[in-house]
DNA sequence: ACTTGGCACTCGCGGCTCGTGAGTGCCAAG
DNA sequence: CTTGGCACTCACGAGCCGCGAGTGCCAAGT
């Protein structure tokens, strides 16, 4: 009973002082919401808590604030699943329905997900390590220049200039274009290590050096820096919480300025369906500590292909900022799928 | 005579209050620059600058703080080109030489621009109207969808599918892709459009619906959101002004979240070769009305291709600014030359 | 015609005190 | 286990005050 009602109790302060941002009190407390017993009881009931780490109070005679310890209960117990309004929803469809484009998808996605939840988004672009293979295309740039340009069945287009030490006759860029073309086609990332293999061997000795330059390359582009791109918006939120606030923006804009830190945050996304929540200290960057990181996967058909999320102060309303990453992850999948 | 001795008391007004952030005062004035006269003669002298609309004081009894106008004259007339240390020319060179595609070029100009100004970096991809078509290539990605891709001169890729209301045979993908890849390699945007009149009349009547779409989405491509390109870094430093200066950061971070906006800060650099400098409320939009932006020209061989730049707060050290900044765009222009 | 020292005046800022009130912890009674 | 009562704590804001940087003006000096 009384274990029951102090969770109660943690409910209430948790959503109180999501909604002012100031420390809620016994009294205050009863007056919101009908707990039916006096504000000595959930004083009580307010130093459990606090003794069992839940909450705790900035100075001396000031009410209670609730911990991460605090809000990770909250988001695991106690708090219930807060749906999206019709026009929320509406609102999010119609704006990624106008997408034409991938990176189309990705911006308008990081907009409206900043704009509905109010918080800094994030969203990752479709990890090439997770897509498949739908075109390679060679072009020369210049005697001893080609770029190369993979295509993925996620509408990813990835360029990539390479350079050779000696001039490179236009047959060989046909031929090594229709080869790869061939053997790479509808093959995933860890195919596309083994189509490769060897593959100099066919070319005569004086252009293999050239062939596996661009293998290597294209096998470069399909892991390291590409799996890096994110996309970023709604910045200015991180403003309105101004001054005052134990969030400073410095260090959470320098964080966010790296790719790496990004990467790290998105990537540790869990593998379960749902939506992971980050909890202040629970996120292994510095400089984030005062802040939550809300995430979820979004898939093209069954596959998981990246992660998208928001970063917030940690008091945030975690119902509709999940509601709303929920719902925004699976629009995008969505749309993927359409593709 | 005095006329000439007030702009330098004009001079070292700027400089001290770009150095300490404060009013500055007739008595430290004579102190930290050696000008030779008393006090009392300062004094004199600004109040007729302040007369003239160069200084202002926040209150009565503080001391002065240059204007937008003061700074204009100062950046106009007073301020000494002040050449980049060996060091960091250096550190930038080596650092844009690393790139290795122009989304790499992009992404290093603008982190080290920020990095060297201490500032808000914007860096603008080069516009495809300026630039000339390398390559065109058409990939059939389902059999109502296909990607159009366009290589320019500047190595940059620009994807965008095309959905077609009926299925498209492969020989006709085949077809056209060979077509646009006679018209239109080595022209320019000007005479795309040319080269691309009446090319459906060439095809079977069946066909030309699908051959105006791709035209005309070429087209499109080429001119409206693409010039849009704008990547953005450095933020953070927004934050070091922290809160107090009249420097309110969440309309600087909403305004540079706006693609159009930046596009209108970027775009109304003036024609000349040099550095344009925007002083507050001279630019064109409310929410930096009390930040300066700083921005030049890069080039591709003897052709401006576009722009790059910095936003600052007003009281920003002009003339170390200024020579990044053109440094920075001299160091990009010649790695595009190089490409 | 400028420059300069003197001088009275202004006024923002930091430090100080102090009353108020929200909030707590404890206790004894229900 | 709950509740009303009670004494205690302390952050916060208001009000007050003295300091000192800085100004404007003026009369004397060059």
């Amino acid at each position: 009973m009384q274990e029951e009602r102090r969770l109660a109790v943690l409910r209430a302060i948790v959503e109180d002082y999501v909604a002012t941002h100031e420390p809620v009190g016994s009294k205050a407390l009863v007056e919101r919401h009908n707990l039916g017993v006096s504000p000595a009881t959930i004083r009580n009931d307010m130093a459990a808590l606090e003794e069992e780490g839940y909450i705790a109070q900035p100075h001396t005679s000031a009410g209670r604030v609730p911990t991460d310890l605090g809000y990770r209960l909250f988001v695991d117990r106690l708090s219930e699943v807060k749906p999206l309004t019709a026009p929320e929803r509406r609102a999010i469809e119609r704006f990624l329905d106008d997408a034409v484009d991938l990176d189309d998808v990705m911006a308008r996605t990081v907009r409206i997900l900043a704009q509905v939840t109010q918080q800094v988004a994030l969203v990752q672009y479709p990890s090439l390590t997770r897509s498949t293979i739908k075109h390679v295309e060679l072009v020369p740039m210049s005697s001893t220049r080609i770029m190369l340009i993979v295509i993925t069945d996620t509408a990813r287009v990835e360029q990539r200039l390479i350079e050779c030490s000696a001039p490179v006759p236009e047959t060989l860029v046909a031929d090594l274009r229709s080869r790869l073309g061939v053997s790479l086609t509808g093959k995933g990332y860890g195919e596309a290590a083994g189509a490769l293999e060897g593959i100099d061997e066919s070319f005569a000795p004086e252009e293999r050096a050239i062939v596996r330059v661009v293998a290597a390359t294209l096998l470069e582009t399909m892991t390291e820096r590409t799996d890096e791109r994110i996309v970023l918006g709604g910045t200015a939120h991180l403003a309105r919480y101004g001054q005052a606030f134990p969030l400073a923006i410095q260090p959470v804009l320098e964080a966010l300025e790296e790719q790496v830190v990004l990467m790290r945050l998105l990537g540790e996304t869990t593998g379960q369906a749902g939506v992971t929540v980050r909890i202040g200290h629970e996120n292994p960057i510095e400089g984030l500590a005062s802040t939550s990181v809300v995430t979820a996967r979004y898939e093209r058909g069954e596959h998981a292909v990246a992660s998208l999320g928001v970063v917030g102060p940690t008091h945030m309303d975690y119902p509709g900022t999940m509601a709303s990453v929920h719902a925004v992850a699976r629009y995008v999948s969505r749309i993927l799928d359409e593709q």
